[in-house]
DNA sequence: GCGATGTTTATAAACATAAGT
DNA sequence: AAACTTATGTTTATAAACATC
């Protein structure tokens, strides 16, 4: 038992960097998409994605409008860069096919770099779900609601005996009850505690799942309709839901869940008004929404792409009526701030070209890690705005602030990060930083760690795409059990092309707390690690029609031959204020702006 | 080596009841004060406080107005509670004796609890070091001051070869070379590499030193005047202090090293403009300054109080130009809001009654973790402002968030964290909250961690009190080494009585970037365990002499008969505007008026 | 390929505290 | 009501897997 397991390791990312080189397209489009073996259990069957039926030889299209619909537009601020608005039935291996030819022709002075995206595929999302969102259940301290059937392992969350009254506004009741595709499948699955075990038997031959133990609190936190659980409810859903840990002799892991509940900003517990109970919930901001039921459905269908909820928790409802005025968003830095590239740890993550970030000034002066927008790094340094600004980009990768006169931009593949091949994070399961919108308040308490944590990612790909995995999921799920994955609503602060610049900082009023809420952190899918360049394109082509309101794209850079699954992610430097929290919009919306 | 060497039990803190109970002022008194054992080596020549002679049988004194010049003074919301005002010639035992007296001759009625502060005996130390705060040198990427030597490790910080140009106001340069007898001591000692072995020799008997791996990576980075060190010259300044790092064979605390730099979120790495080093610093806003010197030579002296200096890091300047808007302090909620109690996981911290708090409005709806101010928890929770809240006091610690309606308060003992005896808690050396200031620039970049860190206490006090400690410390110090412990800027944002509320939360801009800076964060000073009550009160009362500035105060509970050192905390829940970082106040002044 | 430096996750454990017995 | 036990939380230490330079 002291000989750790090891964390999984199928959970690490590998890198593949896309074969293409020697020979142009060799390799690269094999003649046929093997869809085929997904769908093995559970199929999500709502998905208006008819995935292409595969063998469509078109790859010599070179012109720039793809006879498929595609679309190819410039980008923003790159001149070596086109974006390529690929409809969801579209060949996605045709068009990348011709996209490297098309690069290549031109050589090293035309476009080189092409941002895939396929936006089009999903409904715009902006309005389905606007009181789904996560955290239906109000909080307020009236609202005992939850006192109802929480105290033992949530068998019993549907008698609601005591329905004490609502002081907020509208702030539902109903909402709780909202059992709704998503929430129902997980409901029941907690309804029934143990006795879930149905068709496929917990055998005793379970490995370890994939999933860290922060991705798999998530998994149980959110299956919950009230999105809170006790860590007994907790210890008791992992148990049903992986019986790997059910086998357990020691209780090691229980140790781990609750060091991972303490040391996870993400996870934030709450008391019940009586005192008696703690709840674990997930910071709404940091809150992808993230279920078992998509990243096992989803890997089971061989779709490599999953859309992490982007539900930025419109709880905000359920604060106290602090109210803070909104950081005035005028008179601020960086002017002509419009899109940047960022590039996560170990994670992909692009801006939309339609996207507007607003850099803020940096805080300290540190490196602007806006990655070298070239291979030959300028040190375009001397001049800078304020005088601070750091280094240029240091190792690897660590707290990274605009100077003030830095514009945000689309960075190319071109560095490190992109030509890294598959991109296989998790930043839907990471604890994004956040800023700690509540740590200003209660700044004087020290119990709350606020501040920054140092939660981290955690895959939650499992090893194998498609069919039968060794870690044994136990089911226990209904069938309809996929409504949460089409419920993306994703905050857009502004218009598309910029927003006006928010200078909020942090601000800690909770009204409506959207705080340092990213564009991007929602939707980065999970890749299952891709045994080859097929793989990468066969998840591609799946997300491309599957993932609506999905940020992800893939990068091809027809100069270092590399196709990298990306995110593209617009980003709001401070997105904290209320006002801007509310607007919604779709990411298929924004890549209108540019058809 | 697999065996952890676990951490080093002895910076877990003790709790040790004072022993009041059941005979009234029995055993609690000793006749005589054995003053003498302490002092053992290096002594703290300046402190004012004449530490009383002992043997002071004057506990009869039951008068309002002690005749050692003790002022007594009601609490502004708690009516059961008395701020005892002790100037450092009085005889804190026979204070301690008169009112417990006092209390317990009221009954439960009458005012049975007493917050001891002794302020007076301090220079104001508003003005005294404005310019020599933490952070002395200027990180503008236009200083390459620090380009001169420190590629190595950091032997040569005299050589100032650079000296770039000083950008900001009046912020030194001067500070840099500013060899005062704190800096000076750990200049020489990391000039000097290994050369340092003088007089202690560096036996072989060296134990584990009882600092964890944050502290000792603050007292590292700390030693050096710029503030910053690489990952080698860490290493080299904890081997070249603690002899039990040199002996070891294996590398693995240079692995927990490098992990402690990591995921502490106070710790930030900075590249070089060459891109070449990359530099590990202590955010600014979380550095208390503290240095091996000073828990080495207070431990030494046997003054279990120390003022971790409150410095807010005045680094500020180093920020571009960023220049956000101070958010605007006027319109906000919780009007009445002054004090409150805080407690922290270990910590005991209560606010001083002059200072006002700006709860801020709740950022979630959770539980008001106010403490509950009686044993009786007073449900009042139906009328309440916001309808938020959330509920009472949860079990643990964790989050806590003022209903916006809630006024501070400052919390009584009565509350498991005042009874729980000494509180040998070191919040100088935890990495607080912060809100992450950064993180709204950075948000957009995965890499930085931003949001909320789970940095948190790391004892710095020496297992013994007084002399030759078995973990050796390699000495290379002067001997004049204590002007860092005299400068403690404390900066209260707004007069004593109440601040105007400021709602900045978590203002981005570095540009004197005070964000999230508690005024009680400072100076908790550290408790060597005390193994009797008596030493504690011994402690005590150095405490009030050596501790000009410090927020420290004992809370006497003639209930619960247990006296406990407190953390007197004025904490404004967003002090992140810059307006309010300016303005610094001695602790002394804000005592002065409730005189 | 190797070594230094960074980042993250997993485990074990020491404590603290609330809740039960 | 005190004492012991258990459950729950928090924090630090170590080892290790990877990533990047
Ligand atoms: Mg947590
Ligand atoms: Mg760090």
């Amino acid at each position: 038992m002291r000989r750790s397991p090891r964390r999984p390791l199928i959970l690490k990312r590998r890198k593949l960097p896309f074969q293409l080189s020697e020979s142009a397209t060799v390799d690269v489009v094999p003649s046929k998409q093997p869809h085929g073996g997904g769908s093995t259990t559970t199929t999500t069957p709502q998905p208006p994605a008819p995935p292409s039926d595969g063998s469509s030889p078109k790859p010599c299209a070179v012109s720039l409008c793809f006879p498929d619909g595609v679309h190819i537009v410039p980008h923003p601020t790159k001149t070596d860069t086109r974006v390529v608005l690929i409809p969801p039935t579209a060949d996605l291996q045709s068009v990348i096919g011709a996209l490297t030819a098309k690069g290549k022709e031109h050589g090293p002075n035309g476009p080189n770099k092409f941002i895939l995206l396929s936006g089009s595929g999903g409904q715009p999302c902006s309005e389905v779900n606007k009181d789904l969102d996560c955290c239906p259940l109000d909080d307020s301290l009236t609202n005992i609601h939850w006192l109802s059937g929480m105290s033992s392992d949530g068998n019993k969350p549907d008698t609601k005996s005591v329905k004490s009254e609502v002081k907020k506004e509208d702030i539902d009741i109903n909402i709780s009850d909202n059992n709704d595709d998503d929430n129902t499948s997980e409901q029941d699955s907690q309804g029934d505690g143990d006795a879930e075990a149905d068709g496929q038997a917990k055998s005793s031959q379970s490995d370890r799942p994939p999933y860290s133990y922060m991705a798999m609190i998530q998994f149980a936190i959110n299956s919950n309709t009230s999105r809170r659980m006790t860590l007994k409810e907790i210890y008791t859903w992992i148990e049903d839901h992986f019986p790997f840990f059910h086998q357990q002799t020691k209780q090691g892991w229980k140790n781990s869940i609750r060091h991972n509940l303490s040391i996870h900003d993400m996870f934030k517990r709450q008391t019940s008004p009586d005192g008696k109970t703690s709840y674990w919930t997930i910071r709404p901001e940091a809150n992808r929404c993230l279920t078992l039921d998509q990243v096992y459905k989803l890997s089971a269908s061989t779709v490599g792409t999953t859309i992490y909820q982007a539900s930025p928790a419109l709880c905000s409802a359920f604060t106290p009526q602090v109210q803070l005025l909104p950081g005035r968003q005028p008179a601020r830095v960086t002017p002509g701030a419009r899109k940047r590239v960022r590039s996560a740890p170990k994670v992909a993550k692009i801006d939309a070209p339609a996207a507007v970030l607003h850099p803020i000034a940096t805080e300290m002066k540190e490196e602007p890690v806006c990655l070298p927008l070239n291979p030959q790094r300028d040190p375009h340094r001397g001049g800078e705005g304020g005088g601070g600004g750091g280094g240029g980009s240091s190792r690897r990768k660590q707290r990274l602030v605009l100077p003030s006169h830095e514009e945000p931009i689309l960075l190319p593949p071109d560095s490190p990060f992109f030509d890294s091949g598959v991109a296989s994070d998790a930043s839907a399961l990471r604890d994004m930083p956040q800023g700690s919108p509540s740590s200003p308040k209660l700044s004087f308490e020290t119990p709350v760690k606020g501040g920054s944590s140092s939660d981290h990612l955690a895959s939650s790909t499992p090893s194998r795409p498609l069919g039968s995995e060794p870690w044994k999921v136990t089911p226990l799920g209904k069938g309809t059990q996929r409504a949460m994955l089409d419920f993306s609503p994703i905050h857009t602060p502004g218009g598309p092309l910029h927003t006006p610049q928010h200078q909020h900082y942090h601000h800690t009023h909770l009204h409506h707390d959207y705080s340092t809420f990213n564009f991007g952190d929602p939707a980065f899918s999970e890749l299952p690690l891709f045994s080859s360049p097929r793989e990468l394109l066969l998840s591609s082509t799946a997300a491309g029609s599957a993932a609506n309101c999905s940020l992800e794209g893939l990068m091809l850079d027809t100069i270092n031959d590399s196709l990298s699954k990306v995110l593209v992610d617009i980003s709001f430097s401070a997105l904290e204020d209320e006002d801007m929290g509310t607007a919604n919009i779709s990411w298929s919306e924004l890549i209108h702006h540019f058809i």
